[in-house]
DNA sequence: CCATCACCTTGACCTGAATCAAGTCTGGTA
DNA sequence: TACCAGACTTGATTCAGGTCAAGGTGATGG
């Protein structure tokens, strides 16, 4: 699985990845990829399957490449809480101590670049800032954490189903709700509902409820336009 | 607020500092301490009274130096989700990056050490161990939110409510869920409930029930015994 | 072109926790 | 010692969302 290239190929695997652009990996220079290149692995993962393993030892970093992913947790009955989605760029594997504190699997296929504990220490060390960046990665996810239990400490399904709505606008290149936005929801309706706290019964009745008050349109299962976005972020905020 | 202090004052400040054993402090030598501690300062907060407000700028860490603290997000209208208890040790405001996701106050009065970001930075950049401390800081706290999220988005009240003892339980200085755990529950029951995602209603119901049930006895307000804390456990993972 | 299967929607009903409304207990004060 | 205010408990009732049970839909393959 490890790199076994030359030196271009790697330094080309690392310059052209949307890591280099969005994730932790910015903060290394570009005569220094290689470097980067040396102590990482792509890998890839088909539609539904896991990569991470809920309270397995917690041996790698990951930064997806492509595609999307779905990290939970499990309760024994089976009961699952997604605790979050994430697609190209976003660094996986900071919630663990010894071993991981979720579990991961890849939705509808995704690439990823997998970093050996052991490896990104050694790039630490070399290069200090990217510890820092580490850590503003950490911290954002922390924010993100606060609002989500928020969301499901306190919210209606109503108030959660346009919160997810929005998170989804918020996730496009240019967010702008003062016009209609079509959205993709790539993930099914299960994990829909299991990223809200909700059944996925409940989910659909609130979106068909959005429907009918012509706040979203349906085009397809996947695909949904936001008619009016500030309105259904009113509702998310529980104004309403 | 800032240190004037002759340099012994405020090495000893550090010295026997609470956060000099638990927290981020402990990756700084001895010999430094008097750096540490000119780049912070004491401040000590009333009981209820706030000292993060959420969305803020964030311009401050703290460490909890003594007494409790509780952290919080709001919705518009006044819900309130209680996104943690913290207390002696415990380090705060990583949940931020320009504005605070969350707001703070005293729980009975506390005690805190504040590190400005930008002396904070000074201290990163001389001892980069330090960098390195925060982020584990951040991982372990990310690990706790991912059970959190699992709480209040998939589990009943009463698995709720048997977690909360069961947290509680591992706060103390020996956790042993072998034999009876006598706990003191620091925090009004609007606290707990707001932390749990429930109403203070059904948190006193769900008390009582375990009283009923010999799982628990209730000495006091504050004063609770846990009779069967592995059977509490159970309840707590949603195994019964 | 139809059958199948997986996923989604809709409806009827049920239930766990919220809400509303009394009590009760506690610690502080006079 | 009695009073009071605030916090907690308990009971009665309601309701949001879950559960159970049919349908609908759309992609795939024969």
């Amino acid at each position: 699985m490890s790199a076994s290239h030359t030196p271009e190929d790697v330094h080309d695997r690392c310059a052209h990845c949307v890591g280099r652009r969005l994730s932790v990996c910015s903060s290394i220079d570009d005569c220094d990829l290689a470097i980067l290149a040396n102590e990482s692995s792509r890998m890839t993962v088909a539609d539904g399957r896991s990569f991470i393993e809920e309270g397995a030892p917690a041996n790698d970093f990951f930064v997806v490449t492509g595609g999307r992913v779905k990290l939970f947790t499990l309760l024994p009955d089976g009961r699952r809480q997604i605790t979050g989605f994430a697609e190209g760029g976003h660094f996986l594997g900071l919630a663990a101590s010894t071993s991981y504190a979720f579990g991961a699997e890849a939705l509808g296929g995704a690439t990823l670049c997998r970093f050996p504990h052991a490896g990104m220490q050694r790039l630490t060390e070399r290069f200090p800032t990217l510890e820092h960046r580490l850590r503003e990665e950490a911290s954002r996810e922390l924010a993100l954490m606060q609002a989500r239990m928020t969301l499901l400490g306190r919210k209606t399904a109503r108030e959660r189903v346009a919160t997810f709505l929005i998170e989804r606008c918020q996730h496009l290149e240019k967010p702008d709700l003062s016009r209609p936005v079509e959205l993709d929801l790539p993930m099914p309706r299960t994990d829909i509902a299991d990223y809200l706290g909700l059944t996925i019964e409940t989910v659909s009745r609130i979106l068909s409820a959005f429907k009918k008050e012509k706040l979203i349109s349906i085009r397809s299962i996947t695909h949904i336009t936001l008619l009016m976005p500030e309105r259904i972020s009113t509702i998310a905020e529980g104004m309403e």
